[in-house]
DNA sequence: CTGAAAGCGCTTACAG
DNA sequence: CTGAAAGCGCTTACAG
């Protein structure tokens, strides 16, 4: 069934079947009525690859979600569509499995839907190295930085996650702890995690420690069970740790239970900092103290961003700030 | 840029290149490489919609997931890939924004590519009701029952949530539970909801107790907060409650670190049992007792049901074994 | 092995 | 307000 079918039936010709359809004016209400009703009772459905063949117009921004189930991008999508919509522009958001190459998906997309702008939520930076040449449109990478990539249109807004780590394992220092261990992500695991791990390093080193990976890391995926096993690796090594910074809520979560099963505490014997204020470093108990990233302006941000690029402007790389949240893992010792 | 760009700087017509971008058999190795090097130099994506839109083959099985996040779903999608596979069928998975129409999704899906098959990881199956006329592809709907919408290609497996629940709480009941409350989902909040209510009702009755729903039931969403909330609520209003029965684990989550703030502990003061078994009840201090879903079953027969659907057998409605997993939230009072 | 041509189901000037 | 016609970028018989 398509639209010739409709057009015969409700006696009409195809052109204004297509304008009833799209709501488009020049149709008598006689025959969108008619055609309306024609349409409801055989159940017809345009055939989205004829229409977005044809239409040359373009639709609305674009956002990508990669990392599903980060609760972070969630809180980010409602600021940035509320920013985008009092612009007068829409989104229609698709979630990408975890680990796709966001940019293929982008060039994907482009071509088939000439998007007026791309807004990517999470995704590995390097992946556009090779296949974001095809896309025009101006886009946003938010939780990574694209500043190095040094593409036309590629703009990113981020925290500074290595001074995020940095303060939060400078908070355990400064709370007295002096054999902190780490885990999570890995040493040559992209972007994040270097970072991270590097801020890590540095408050560390501030306060006269030297991050000893071979002790005191232990990288691991960021899922509970990555924290669980990681955790308990690093303890049963060094068990002489007063403190744990993840660089993860996830592998906090995990981490806190490996720290319970071996009969210790938190904060009582050993004290833990998380990353990135989910519900889990929320609503654990205890409850982590973490870092918060700034959801609603990062979402603003980023629809600033994409609008500002519709206007003409050329890629920029911001920085949001974030914050550490205080809460009942970690002790003065 | 398009194929005839291809085409012409190749030297090579649009046919030859087009069979060769498919790997199609009939392409001289010669023209093969030398189409290749030119798409790559040039970058060249092609338009899905065209492809599409001129196809007429089907496309591999579609899996629509819907409760983003909810990771019950993800070792699902393993073994019923698995299964597929070894019959020569792959397949393509969409994530769908949580309580979107799946079934309107899912029409559109069947026009513009034809899928071999259709398999529904969560949604809502009452939308399933006005828009799947269309869609004459075998389907199945995973963890909620198409039965009574009695559609001829919409098959279901599902475990029997009303006999889990019942589990659940009779379990609490045999550990001489009496003041039992419940928390999460809604009374009229759809299928899955209503079942474990009514579950929980009947193990109750069975063990001499009615259910008194204005002072033992709290209903939430199925968040974190949610739990959080509604169990406050709910222990501020009964504190004579010995156990408390989360309609999910992430209401039990939330409900947990409620019962914490308010000085009793788990279970020492208060036992609850959660269902799902996620990552939240797996990790969680004290490890939460819940219900599992035998999610290799799940994918497993589902991709059955596909398989025998492509083979023309009509839709069949499974229950699938589910299981009580006692950790340390449950004590004997 | 290759190319020219038809046509997938729409939308959109264009003419009436 | 309406219809006939061109064409979006591909794939696929068909003829060579």
């Amino acid at each position: 069934m398509d639209i010739r079918d409709i057009a015969a039936k409700s006696g009409y010709g195809v052109g204004t079947v297509s304008r009833a359809i799209n709501g488009q004016p020049n149709v008598s209400e006689r025959a969108r009525e008619r055609i309306l009703e024609v349409m409801a009772e055989l159940g017809y459905e345009p055939n989205v690859n004829a229409r977005y063949l044809k239409m040359r117009t373009q639709t609305p921004v674009a956002v990508f979600v990669t990392g599903v189930g980060n609760r972070l991008f969630d809180d980010v999508i409602g600021p940035l569509q509320a920013e985008l919509v009092r612009e007068g522009e829409d989104i229609v958001v698709t979630y990408l499995e975890d680990g796709s190459n966001v940019a293929r998906a982008a060039a994907e997309y482009q071509l088939a839907r000439h998007p007026k702008g791309m807004v990517f939520l999470g995704g590995d930076p390097e992946c556009f190295r090779t296949s974001f040449q095809e896309v025009g449109a101006p886009a946003v990478l938010v939780t990574s930085s694209a500043e190095e990539l040094a593409l036309p249109n590629l703009s990113s807004v981020t925290i500074d996650n290595e001074a995020a780590a940095r303060d939060a394992v400078a908070h355990l220092c400064e709370r007295g702890h002096r054999r902190i261990g780490v885990v999570g992500g890995s040493r040559d695991g992209g972007q994040i995690s270097s970072l991270r791990l590097r801020g890590a390093e540095d408050a560390l080193r501030a306060h006269g420690i030297e991050l000893d990976y071979e002790r005191d890391y232990e990288p691991c995926d960021f899922i509970e069970a990555g924290g669980f096993e990681a955790a308990g690796r690093l303890l049963d090594r060094a068990p002489d740790l007063t403190a744990v910074f993840a660089l993860g809520d996830v592998v906090a979560f995990g981490a806190l239970r490996a720290i319970c099963d071996r009969g210790l505490t938190v904060p009582g014997d050993v004290s833990l900092v998380g990353f990135d204020d989910t519900s889990l470093s929320q609503y654990s108990v205890p409850r982590i103290t973490t870092i918060r990233q700034n959801a609603e302006l990062l979402g603003r941000r980023a629809a600033r961003v994409i609008l500002d690029g519709m206007g003409g402007a050329s890629a920029t790389h911001e920085l949001v700030p974030y914050e550490l949240v205080e809460r009942e893992s970690v002790r003065t010792v």
